[in-house]
DNA sequence: TTGCTCCTCACGTCACGTGAGGTGGC
DNA sequence: TTGCTCCTCACGTCACGTGAGGTGGC
């Protein structure tokens, strides 16, 4: 099929066409006269190509979402970035509105700024940790992020965290981890990743209550760890690779530390976090086993 | 203030800058070494101007917005731009998770057609009507435009209309009247127009019925605009230049035929009116007066 | 002289659009 | 030959970023 049958059929530019095809998305058959050659299969390609760029994915996502292998977790990454953007969207028309009303106050530009923090931060372990948990680990630090930043130490903080954040590599997962991932992530919508943060933040800071009041689910979960069936399953695999690519890589050692530089509360919530474990330790030896 | 010192305070790079120099945002005095001298008032608008690019305002809105002279209309634009163009940004993402789910179908992309004929003919009366009216005959048009189109004569009819479209210059009142009509559109919600639009059409199906259920607002609607007040507010200004407007530009002669070519449920929309308002000339005789 | 500030090009990004000028097919 | 199809440059868009290479101020 030639060059104008093809935009007839899907509606595509014939610069749009070529410009797809200079990003790898198709590759046409080229004759001796330069004239490029449709198959079929590549003009409904094509086509797909032309609905998901109507619902504006960028091209490089197009390409990530329509490879055979891993197209479906693309897709799910790239759903899961809109709505976290959609609701800064929100919230910066919602500043917007204010500003409409009231005009402009350094206190509407505290607020934009932890906005564009978040967004700043988001973009970085979108890049990182792609499915759900950049998210996960996104949706604990967020409530961090929101507080403003008072003096240049923490602002240096802040921009040094950036430049770590950009010199890690992207954790790579191999294909049944990925699809693994993916799966466990498909019924875990934002919000329920953000009450479970809640969760954990106030289990820590009072844990012996914690305990009390969750000792069968703790008993069952020690278990469950200590079990033949989790060290065969994926999730054992997921857990130590995520811990040695943090390692790795210094998120313990660098990311960590800088935010809690940056954030006061975070400091404080790390340092719960640290007492809490040694209670746990403490009040259930068995837990031990798990380091 | 030379630039660090203004980089500094506005935490705007160099060339961004420069930029909203060369677009005329801002004209510092440019001495004999090519130095550019920043005043105080100059730093401060270079703040608003950052505020505004950080809460994603194109440039040339925010030149727009801050004018001396009709900001205030400009931002409410802006702002009702921006709940639309989310409202069609979530159906958008609805459409993506129904592909996440159960991958390409023609429907789909039926219902993605509608939703991208809708932009369109936004956006265009974006440009030609500004602040709430653009809003309002949107609005009118838009339930007629999400109905599929079946016939290649309905495609081009659309084509046609969106030509057309683009040949028509924008309105442009005069400040008194754009403040009124700024003034008026602040209280009037996306979805009060909705409502209304709606209501009209209802209306206008049974003209009879609806002449007897408000036999005393139409009374009262008749004396007000055959009123001497009605004749000095602004409102009869404003009714007299809209419509000089729609006829000199074609709208009545090419973009409503159009319209109806594309969508039979407008070709019955505006038979009915037309019946309904032979209807009101013949139970309302004075209505007449207002041809 | 040195280190810092500031300047002006020039080129790149993203997803194409808009021609200009030329060739191939029928 | 004519009209149509197809091609390859080249340049533009938007809001800057990233240098390179040069000058001014203290």
């Amino acid at each position: 099929m030639k060059m104008k049958e093809v935009q007839a059929q899907t509606g595509l530019s014939r610069k749009a066409i070529a410009y797809y095809q200079q990003k790898g998305l198709i590759e046409p058959v080229v004759g001796e006269n330069a004239y490029r050659d449709f198959s079929p299969e590549q003009v409904e390609r094509l086509r797909q190509v032309a609905f998901l760029r109507d619902l504006d994915l960028s091209v490089e996502e197009i390409a990530r979402v329509l490879t055979e292998d891993g197209g479906q977790a693309a897709l799910g990454d790239v759903l899961r970035e809109r709505a976290l953007r959609d609701d800064r969207q929100r919230r910066k028309q919602a500043i917007l509105e204010h500003y409409a009303r009231q005009g402009y106050s350094a206190e509407m530009r505290r607020a934009l700024d932890a906005l564009l923090r978040e967004e700043s931060v988001a973009r970085r372990f979108e890049r990182l940790l792609p499915g759900t948990f950049g998210q996960m680990v996104l949706v604990n630090l967020l409530p961090y992020l929101q507080q403003p930043l008072t003096t240049p130490a923490q602002e240096e903080a802040f921009e040094q965290m950036l430049s770590v954040l950009d010199d890690m590599p992207p954790l790579t997962l191999p294909n049944d981890l990925r699809d693994f991932v993916e799966q466990a992530g498909q019924d875990m919508p934002l919000d329920l990743m953000q009450k479970t943060a809640q969760h954990k933040a106030d289990a820590v800071r009072d844990v012996d209550r914690w305990l009390e009041d969750n000792r069968d689910m703790v008993a069952q979960y020690l278990a469950w760890r200590q079990s033949p069936e989790y060290e065969a399953s994926p999730a054992a695999r997921l857990s130590q690779v995520l811990k040695a690519y943090f390692d790795e890589h210094g998120y313990y050692a660098r990311v960590i530390p800088l935010m809690r530089r940056l954030s006061p509360a975070y400091d404080a919530y790390v340092r719960q976090m640290l007492a809490a474990n040694e209670r746990l330790m403490e009040q259930v030896p068995q837990s031990k086993a798990l380091l």
